[in-house]
Formats: C-alpha cells, sequence, structure tokens
DNA sequence: GACTCGGTTGCAACCGGTTGCAAAGATTTA
DNA sequence: TAAATCTTTGCAACCGGTTGCAACCGAGTC
C-alpha cells in the first residue's frame, strides 16, 4: 500500500514538492501558505491517510494534551468501594476525548511523594484529575506547592485556589431529609462520611436545615459518622440502632453504606422500608440492583466527569478558576 | 530549588563536566560508562531529582511504553453493562503499571475504521487492549490486517492468530450446572449469551456435559439466548418460563441478565430460591448486593487483567503469542 | 620508543515535528 | 522603471533525548 510510504510530514513534502516547514504549516491550517498549496497538501495527506506523529508533535510544542486520572493504589486492586471512581471515570473521559484530550489511568501510591514530578516532569500529562481519596488534602498542598495543574472533585477549602467540580450536598443532604420526612418519618438519623469533610458537614447542614423547618432538632444520639465504605457502614449503624433503637428512618451518606446499613437493620430484625427508611447518596448502579432498590440521592456523575474534564482544559488553556456545584436529585426507590 | 535549574540531560552534562552522551548512556546503565562517573552522574541527578523527558526519549526510541485500553463509544457513556469492563481496566492499569507502562484509555465509535491507525501510526501507544464488544471480530480482523499489536479478552477464533486471555468458559457451565444439580434440581434451564460466540458455546458444552454425567438430555425448550445485558435477560427469562413453565433453576450466562432474571421470576409469582434456583456468571460486584445475592462463576477479573497487560507487553517485545484460560470457581450466596 | 589494544568519552546525526527569519516572487506605488 | 510592499515559501535551529563511529587514554607488548 502507498500508506507505507507516507509516515512523516517529509515524506508529503517530498510529495507535494514543498518543504517540511510548508508542509507543517498547511497542516495546521497557518495564514502563511496559501489557498492552493494548502489544499493540494491537505488532499495528500489524506489520500495517504497521514497521521501527524504526536509523540514529535508534543516534544516540540511542549505539551502533552493528555490528563492524568489519578487513582489511590492500595495493595488491593480496584474494589467495589471504587465504583464511584470507575463510574466518573466514564464521563472524564468522553469529555477530555471530545476536547483532544488522551486520559492517562496513573496509580499512586499514598506514600510516594514524587508521582506528581514525574509525570509532569517527564512531560507525561499536562495536569491531574484528582476524586475522593483518603490523603486528598495532602495530595492538594503537594500540588499546589510545585505549581501542578489539577482539578478535583469535592468541596474546595476556602483558602486555597484551584478549580473544582462537587455536588450540591447542602441541598443533598436537604432533599433526603425532607423525602423522609414527607413520608411521615419522625426519628430520622444521619449516618455521614468522614466528620472532617466539607462534603459530609454541608450535607448535614442541609438535613439539619429540613429537620429545622419542620419545627425538630438534630438529636446526637441519631448521629454517626464513617467513611463511605460499606464495612463503615455496618459499624455506624449498629452504633445507631444501639443510641436510638426507635429510630425510624436514616439517611446514608453513601450507597455502599446504605446497602450495609440495610443488612444491619434486617438483622436488627426490623424491615426495610417499613420499620425504617433509608435514604443513600451517590445512586451508583448497584443502587437500582439492591434489595430493596435505594433510594438515593443522584449526583450526575457522568455530567460531573465531563465538567472536570472541561474545567481542567480551560485551566490548562487560560489559567481560568472556576469551582462549580452541580444539582443533585432524589431517586425514589423502595427503601422509603 | 536547585531543581528548577536541571531539567534536561545537557543539565547534568555541565554539571557532570561531560557530554550529553555520557550522561543518556550513564542513565541507561550503559556498560560503556565507567563506573566511576556512571555513579557521579547518577548521584547529581539524583540530587536534583531529575526526570528524564518521556516524549523525548520516546521518539527517540520510537516506541511509546503506552497501551490503550479499547472502550467502545456509545452514545451514552459507559452504563452498567460496561462494568465488567470497569472491572477488569483495573487488574490492567495495575499490571501495566507494574511492568513500567501506562495506560491510556481510548474511546472507539464503532463505525470508526481509523482509530488503530490514529493511535499507534501517531505513536501515542504501542498496542491495545480489546474487551468484550458488539464489533470485537471485525475490530480483531481489522488489527489483524494492518499488523496493529493488540491482546484480547475472549476465545480467540482458532483459524486466526493472536494473544487471548479467557476464562474457562467450559469448566464455568460445567461448575454452575454440577451445583444446580447437586442441590437437587430436576430441570435447569440454560440462559446464554449470543449463541455466535465461542464463550457461550463453551459454557453450553459445559453444562450440557454436566447433564449428561447424570443422565439427563439437553430440552430445547430449557435454552435461550440473550446479548448478556440486563434487558435481554428479562425477555430470554420470561420466555424461558413461558416454554417452560417447570423448570426450577436457570444458568444465566452473565450477572445482569442474571438479576433482571431474578425480578422476572418473581414477578411470575415463583420465589428465588426456593421455587427456582439461579446461577450467573461474572461475579461483578453487584452480585453481592442483587436481591438474594447471587451465586456466580467468578472469573478472577484482577487476575485476567494483570494478565492481559503482562502478556501483550511479553507480545510486543518477543512476538510471543500466548492463549491462556484462567480457571474459574464458583461461588455460592444465597440464589441456589 | 613505536605499536597494539581494551576501556571511556565526545562529536554529530537522527527521531519528526515547529517556528523565527531571510528571501524570492508578485503586485502596487511613485 | 525602480523602489516599496505584500504574500508565500524555504533554511536552519530547536525541542530533549539516543547511538554509530571516531578519538583519546593509559597499559601491555615487542
Amino acid at each position: 500500500m502507498s500508506k507505507n510510504s507516507v509516515k512523516t510530514i517529509a515524506d508529503i513534502a517530498r510529495l507535494a514538492g514543498v518543504s517540511k516547514s510548508t508542509v507543517s504549516r498547511a497542516l495546521n491550517d497557518s495564514p502563511l501558505i496559501g489557498e492552493e498549496t494548502k489544499e493540494r497538501i491537505h488532499a495528500i495527506a489524506k489520500q495517504h491517510d497521514f497521521q501527524i506523529n504526536a509523540r514529535a508533535r508534543q516534544l516540540s510544542l511542549q505539551q502533552s494534551r493528555t490528563i492524568a486520572f489519578v487513582t489511590h493504589a492500595y495493595h488491593k486492586d480496584f474494589s467495589v468501594a471504587d465504583l464511584f471512581g470507575l463510574e466518573i471515570m466514564g464521563g472524564i473521559s468522553s469529555g477530555l476525548y471530545a476536547n483532544g484530550y488522551d486520559m492517562l489511568v496513573i496509580h499512586v501510591d499514598p506514600r510516594d511523594t514524587q508521582w506528581a514530578h514525574q509525570y509532569l516532569d517527564s512531560g507525561r500529562v499536562d495536569g491531574f484529575i484528582l476524586l475522593t481519596s483518603t490523603r486528598k488534602q495532602y495530595h492538594i498542598k503537594t500540588l499546589l506547592e510545585m505549581g501542578a495543574p489539577f482539578i478535583v472533585w469535592g468541596v474546595p477549602h476556602s483558602d486555597q485556589s484551584y478549580p473544582s467540580i462537587t455536588g450540591d450536598n447542602f441541598n443533598g443532604g436537604k432533599l433526603a431529609a425532607e423525602h423522609l420526612l414527607n413520608t411521615g418519618r419522625e426519628r430520622i438519623a444521619f449516618l455521614g462520611g468522614p466528620p472532617e469533610e466539607l462534603e459530609v458537614q454541608q450535607r448535614f447542614q442541609g438535613y439539619q436545615s429540613a429537620l429545622d423547618h419542620a419545627g425538630k432538632s438534630v438529636d446526637p444520639a441519631l448521629v454517626a459518622y464513617g467513611d463511605f465504605s460499606n464495612t463503615s457502614g455496618t459499624t455506624a449503624m449498629a452504633k445507631l440502632l444501639e443510641q436510638a433503637p426507635d429510630l425510624d428512618a436514616v439517611f446514608v451518606n453513601s450507597d455502599l453504606m446504605a446497602i450495609a446499613a440495610m443488612d444491619v437493620i434486617r438483622e436488627h430484625g426490623h424491615r426495610v422500608p417499613e420499620d425504617i427508611g433509608v435514604v443513600g447518596y451517590d445512586d451508583l448502579s448497584i443502587a437500582e440492583y439492591s434489595n430493596p432498590p435505594l433510594t438515593t440521592v443522584r449526583q450526575n456523575i457522568p455530567m460531573a466527569g465531563k465538567l472536570l474534564a472541561q474545567n481542567l482544559i480551560q485551566f490548562l488553556q487560560t489559567g481560568l478558576i472556576t469551582n462549580v456545584s452541580i444539582p443533585v436529585e432524589l431517586v425514589i426507590r423502595k427503601s422509603t
């Protein structure tokens, strides 16, 4: 095939009887090149379906058009606890693709302080996307110090400045609590993620606000915290049932914890939703298949991913820092 | 910091008072360089925590040390139907990382015939990893024709030659059917994936073999096919119940179809597992959370991912084609 | 003392693009 | 008709590495 013989712009230059630079400019649609020449070169390129060498181009341009999706490398591989991450990755990937960027998935050992250096200084990526992770704040600090471009999923600390995307946590908590109130629940518990996380605090405020409006106040016995994982859900739910045996609903900060909590509730001899209503958070795909199917606060995960991609690219190109909070909605299923 | 000033091997060369080539050779541990010089250069590099420019290196070396994980870009983003793909990606990613490769996630429009060209000829990736997808055979054909390095998850066509990893489908079918027989089931149905796929045929053969050993033969009324998706599971299960109202067990070729099938079974007034036992396939994370938790054939997904990575790299480096089939096991939960 | 010879090192070309600047040709202006 | 100007193109350097080949070194040999 002719295809094999045309691999570089020099080949095209030879065919067109012009110089490398002219081909390069024509392919990049430079105004310096005459229309007629430009068309001829484009035609030749198309005809031999020429693919420009990305590495050489990137070396010259000093940029990689590649973004790293940062994932924590525990000793185990992806587990179900990472489902949220897995799902958002889909959205990010298509958002990047739409903007001509590639997505690299990188594993980071939490003890490793060099990873950002490694990928940035070696020119393999232009920026990073960070999700929830145990050492997120630490990573953010490191990245800020070294001036690395990145965007995070989550509420930004107010004293720092970097782009972020987050769900509307206050409203999420409010929606969940209101729904439980509307369905006649009296003793609504709050099973949160780590209490130091802003997301969790905002969800709690939303929950509190809904109770206030209904003329109720928060009972400390009805509040417990976990770390979003299913095992922590088991523990925290058991604690709640012990502290407040009369609770008749619980707003849980993640679907994984909610599913674990429903098991605990049943083991204690209660029924879901008849005795105790349960609302989760995230609307992971498993929420639909749980027993019973989980009422939950949906974060529009594909959209979140797309925005993470777009806004990071915008930041790379213009330096503009945007912090956006996207709306959430309540998906009512069988657990309430 | 001194860090900022040392970005290239030329910088190091200046510091060490040698030439670029010496630095390059020293960093690559070439035997041409004297021990003493080598150590001195390494020390300087470490001290300034130098990161070699990957793009320049790759351009020179004509390789990218990057593998593309190919995912189909339907109009929608990742859906629950891709959970299997999402999970195996975790294994692949860590397998690649362990071998010093990066993983790029790429979206492929099924109508696009140029994607492989694009990524390979532009030098962005060295090879591809293909999962189950509707147009897999077509993609394989294209890749073979253009001589692109790749590995697939699935049974290789016997008349073609390329590396692959697959679960032991025959044994998977056999284990599932034997388990159902052992728990006293008499009328065991087979709800397969697409009948033209070798995986499905092999699972059927395993199922048949187990029945044979028990002195039973396959009843055509007890066989139906879907396409692995949950909606097809709904349709196929309804068909089975109509064809054979007396069935008391079903071996389903994917967890997604199995979960849908259980809903259909309940809607028809039967109980799982009391009236009808259900075995799924894959052991996706949702299997554990379904109602009831699903007995299923586990494919060791993390291991599969790791092998896909390793064997593709082996193929790239040595041209060795390996086709490996990894063992499966039965995970017994509450649906049987 | 001239001559190999093995071990080290540097020169310069190359990988495949991009781009500042000079220059050639065409066109306008005086 | 010559000078000035604009448009279009090519030369050559550069991005940051790798590598074939020549050159240089001190030690051993005759």
